[in-house]
DNA sequence: TCATTCTTGAAAAAGGTTTTCCCCACCACA
DNA sequence: TGTGGTGGGGAAAACCTTTTTCAAGAATGA
């Protein structure tokens, strides 16, 4: 930070004494008000420049209102899905100049609501993934984290933006192409069960079970991570299943090494589908049949929201990305 | 956030009106000073909660000088290996009740001391990524930025505590690996060839080079994404290398996709080591044979440093991380 | 010359808190 | 009863900026 004679930082005093205006006339320089001498308004800017000033972001937080800075708050930072939503808001915050500050709720459902009451207060808005949060939870929380925008669930009873990936239709389409080559047993890796992307993809399954009848679909409960899809190698070998629908592409991806291990061959034995399309299931070996959610381009709408938000306008439509059915290599026809 | 009858958010004066007492009073209390009556104290707090008043947090800082928030700057947030860092980062950060700030400055390179500056304005320390920037700019830049934490970067002429991973160290072994596997004809897969980390792992393979003059060490330039190992398949197929040695294990998988595509057995035609360890190292077909960097880990002594800075206390010592050689399948015996 | 417009400055309010300084009351002791 | 000390509480300064108000002076046009 540019320290002045005092050692402290310079403010907007002594730029004005320095340039020999007043305190005003420097604001009014700096924050481009028009009604100013353009001689004075370089010297002003001269003077800035030498002595490094620029206003303190705390002090004009304070006086404007507003922080230039929003938050976003994931259940896991580990997980690629949450990176990405990250790395779309964070970019696209950036050409507006606005920051994002991140928090890790860590999957801490007491501590949750708190932590993004504490985290809001912080900047002018925020961005909610908390797809375990219970309902009646989330009622109360939403009204008082306005403006917010709402990722991966939608909550009936209060008006906020809500972007989601539609995961009963996404499914389908893998449940069907399982279908289609010939796998009649199919198994389902299941996320934590009080998540909503749970839900949507049991109810996805519940939907196809109705429209073909002489498949038999069965839950496995596995979990989100690598290591959960890792540890279900053996349930799913026993379940004798010949198409595995992995919650996520994680589990997918796990599940596939433990059968790698096991001498199973993906996809002449057994067929998998992950669900996601992280950047690493394209490269998988074989590469990963998934659903891909355009995460990146959910952050980035997830700004145009709060954007709209912040300036009054009204936010655009909420939006549900239908994942896209990516056919790759780890599905095959039934033995 | 809480607003009181006004609609605007509840304030300490709020809160002092309430309870019948003085401003000064209503921030002791807060605040946990011990010379207040319990009685009042009491009383004060059951107003603050009935009210739902918490101090504001811009007000705090701006008379605190400080704004209980450090910033981290990378280079590409979709690298899983500074996502790994963020993690670290946040996480440890949490615990001390700090938050995170999180800019990616996108490897544009001009951008880069500006953007640093700038987001160190919003927060009280920050922690730098910038493996390529030259090295006279990260030298006026670093005094400006204190207190600062330097990541996989050392900077000879500025006292900033820094975390590395040794690179020269970490290639070495790896290099040997394959040299004891037989191979002869290695070929290393370039990151850029401007970023510090490419260096050191060029000055570890000359090492390597000196130790073992019959091996044939040879540089292909590459880059340090998926996208630019998958490229490069070519180029490594022609140099004749059995053994190649990736910059990293994202160059490493996108490499191994490439050559699972043109029916290139890995290990059996070609082995292939990544470095980092990322999360997906593991999983991949066969495994990847990588060095592990302990990137999470990086963050939180990161952090530690960090908060012994802001606190007026001496930081741990220097740390540069011997990454750990993980013997997988994608490394055997050449053929 | 007069009226109007434009530019600048001074001063103050506002934003919400912490902290320093001061005062008052109370207690103990002489 | 007077004095010194102590503990608790209030007033005000400080943090730094933007914005508003008011006034004064200069320049311009009629």
């Amino acid at each position: 930070m540019a320290r002045g004679a005092s050692g402290r930082p310079v403010t907007i005093i002594e730029v004005a004494k320095q340039a020999g205006v007043s305190i005003s006339t420097v604001s009014r320089v700096m924050n481009g008000n028009h009604h100013v001498d353009p001689a004075i308004a370089g010297r002003v800017r001269a003077v800035a420049a030498e002595l490094r000033y620029s206003a303190s972001p705390l002090a004009r937080s304070l006086v404007l209102g507003r922080t230039q800075r929003v938050a976003i708050m994931v259940p896991d930072l580990e997980n690629p899905t949450f990176q990405s939503v990250l790395r779309g808001l964070t970019r696209a915050a950036a050409k507006d100049n606005y920051h994002v500050l991140v928090a890790d709720s860590l999957e801490t459902a007491g501590e949750e609501s708190t932590l993004a009451l504490e985290t809001r207060r912080c900047c002018d808005a925020i961005v909610l993934c908390a797809p375990r949060m219970p309902e009646d939870q989330l009622r109360v929380l939403l009204p008082e984290l306005a403006p917010v925008v709402l990722i991966n669930r939608e909550s009936p009873y209060v008006l906020a933006p809500t972007l989601t990936a539609d995961y009963e239709a996404g499914i389908q389409p893998l449940a069907r192409h399982l279908y289609q080559l010939g796998h009649r047993r199919i198994a389902y890796l299941e996320g934590n069960p009080d998540s909503v992307s749970n839900t949507q993809r049991l109810t996805g399954l519940a939907r196809f079970r109705a429209e073909h009848p002489d498949a038999d679909v069965a839950g496995i409960p596995c979990g989100v991570t690598f290591e959960d899809g890792h540890a279900v190698a053996d349930a799913v070998i026993a379940s004798g299943a010949t198409g595995v629908l992995g919650f996520n592409d994680l589990v997918a991806m796990g599940l596939l090494s433990a059968l790698n291990e096991r001498g199973v061959r993906v996809p002449e034995q057994l067929s998998l589908t992950g669900f996601d399309d992280i950047p690493f299931a394209k490269y998988m070996t074989p590469p990963l049949t998934t659903a891909s959610v355009p995460v990146v381009e959910l952050g980035e709408e997830a700004w145009k929201r709060l954007h709209a938000l912040l300036n009054g306008e009204k936010p655009d439509h909420d939006l549900s990305f239908r994942p896209r059915i990516e056919i790759r290599g780890s599905t095959g026809p039934a033995p």
